[in-house]
DNA sequence: CTCATTATGTAGTAAATTTACAAAAATATA
DNA sequence: TATATTTTTGTAAATTTACTACATAATGAG
């Protein structure tokens, strides 16, 4: 079964490229996708100002054999719950709208990053961090508290793994690097000065440079690995939201990723590490 | 819009309450829905042994307008039923099938959170943050790293903010609290000692607690507002993984609460604060 | 057994969808 | 710039699909 786990996402992706009256029909099903299951071809050629054949054309360009399977497709997407594609906060929502929009905005993220993963960086960058000696999260701002988060699943591994948010501090362990270090550089933007700066540093050693950013970036030109999750725009201005969960889950991926490596006779490791935390927490009466 | 959780369930039920033909309509539907949903009228009705317009009336009966009314709601309701559910990565997945998994998690983590949204507490949690003169995020383990983004995210809204991950600056920051402190502690059971104590000892001063945790934890039972995210149990057995992703977009909507309680006016202060970030990066070629 | 009631199917009709083809627009080429 | 080629879009006819009205069959009551 190949059927999206998004149709509306597949589509406003594709906006671009769709010709005039595809983009028409387009605009029209995002408009109301809910509407657009019930009608019929004729009045969603007539909503989006189209030919009934040009409505036909669009549906089988998504990959549906017709109109009917695609409404079906598109009603079968709605129904997972997450209604709009990507719907910015605005100052006239109210308590009952606007955690639905941040929740269906952070699902929709995941959804899209889960459709293109980059499976061979990923694998890679697993490789590589189970033959590591050491490893280094770095990060700044939000992307600390990603490294941070990090650095908690990966001590695990019983590989020595630190984190910090001092530049300087980064700088001089990247300087100092070598065989068997690994420095895991996460950056929503790939372009932030001081994070690229250590990384141009590290690679003068002869440390392992794997990234967590965007293509094509300064950082990703640096590293060895780049791990490109497709990141769907923020459409809130200020604050950056979707992106670290994305990045996240991509680092529970390479933790798991290891874990799988280490093999079953690793589990009585993880168990113990579980334990040690027993007695720091009240019983549950 | 009424639609039923589940019309297969309902089918079933009113199985015996059918007449003959209708009966062999839904024993048709039943052994094959997912194919039912893709058949025109008199595919079904030849593969039950019934006329098209018994097909037809099975179709009012159970609501729809008509037949292809029931294939939509079919539809939908088949595609709501097989969400949530998470499974947990094993020993035999390979590269092509634990990355999904992961994701798939954490998506229906954050759908599942969304149905139950304690929108009453959010509210709550919002008024306090916004009245309050300083906030204090306290977490421990994976939890630091979530108090570690809030931190990030609330500074902006001209609202001292703390984070500390050491357990005695949280017991001492607690002893020395007044009127106007705010402490946000977040966890996922709710029964970490040391965080709990911390709580227990800023209950005694005039501070406010809030928490992100489990109802009826020690920690719930000490905060003046509990905000309770329905948590999808975590089905690995050694990383906690989904439940720190509700945490964040849980604190992404406290943020956006926050925002919108001050009023448009307040863009000006966001828009310096992100332009303040301009020359820490390299522009886009 | 007959009548009334309900259930089911037949056939025709209306609606919706798709196909084939032609016109129009866009793009490339001389 | 004019012409050829390709792509896009619409028209109209064909086909499939769904629905309605009505007739027949089955069921049950008196």
């Amino acid at each position: 079964m190949t059927s999206e786990p998004n149709l509306l996402a597949v589509i406003q992706r594709q906006l671009n490229e769709l010709n005039k009256s595809e983009a028409k029909v387009a605009q029209a099903i995002l408009n109301a996708p809910e509407e657009a299951t019930r009608s019929s071809i004729a009045s969603l050629a007539a909503a989006a100002g189209v030919s009934e054949p040009s409505v036909n054309r669009f549906c089988k360009r998504f990959g549906a054999t017709g109109f009917p399977d695609f409404k079906l497709q598109l009603a079968t997407s709605l129904a997972s719950g997450v209604r709009y594609v990507s719907r910015a906060v605005e100052f006239s929502d109210d308590i009952n709208t606007f955690p639905t929009k941040l929740f269906d905005n952070a699902i929709n993220a995941l959804m899209t990053a889960k459709e293109e993963l980059p499976l061979k960086a990923i694998a890679r960058a697993v490789d590589q961090i189970a033959q590591a000696r050491r490893v280094y999260f770095f990060g700044l701002g939000t992307s600390a508290a990603v490294a941070r988060d990090a650095e908690h699943k990966f001590f695990r591994f019983n590989v020595p793994v630190f984190t910090h948010e001092d530049p300087l501090m980064q700088r001089m362990l990247a300087a100092s690097a070598g065989v068997g270090d690994l420095f895991f550089f996460i950056s929503h933007t790939g372009r932030t000065k001081v994070l690229v700066e250590a990384a141009e540093i590290a690679r003068q050693t002869e440390a392992t440079i794997v990234s967590l950013t965007a293509e094509g970036s300064p950082l990703a030109d640096q590293s060895h690995c780049c791990i490109n999750v497709k990141i769907e725009e923020d459409t809130e201005q200020y604050l950056p939201m979707t992106s670290r969960l994305v990045q996240l889950v991509t680092l529970d991926v390479l933790a798991a990723g290891v874990t799988l490596r280490r093999g079953e006779g690793f589990t009585p490791h993880l168990a113990r590490i579980k334990d040690s935390l027993k007695d720091t927490r009240f019983q549950t009466s």
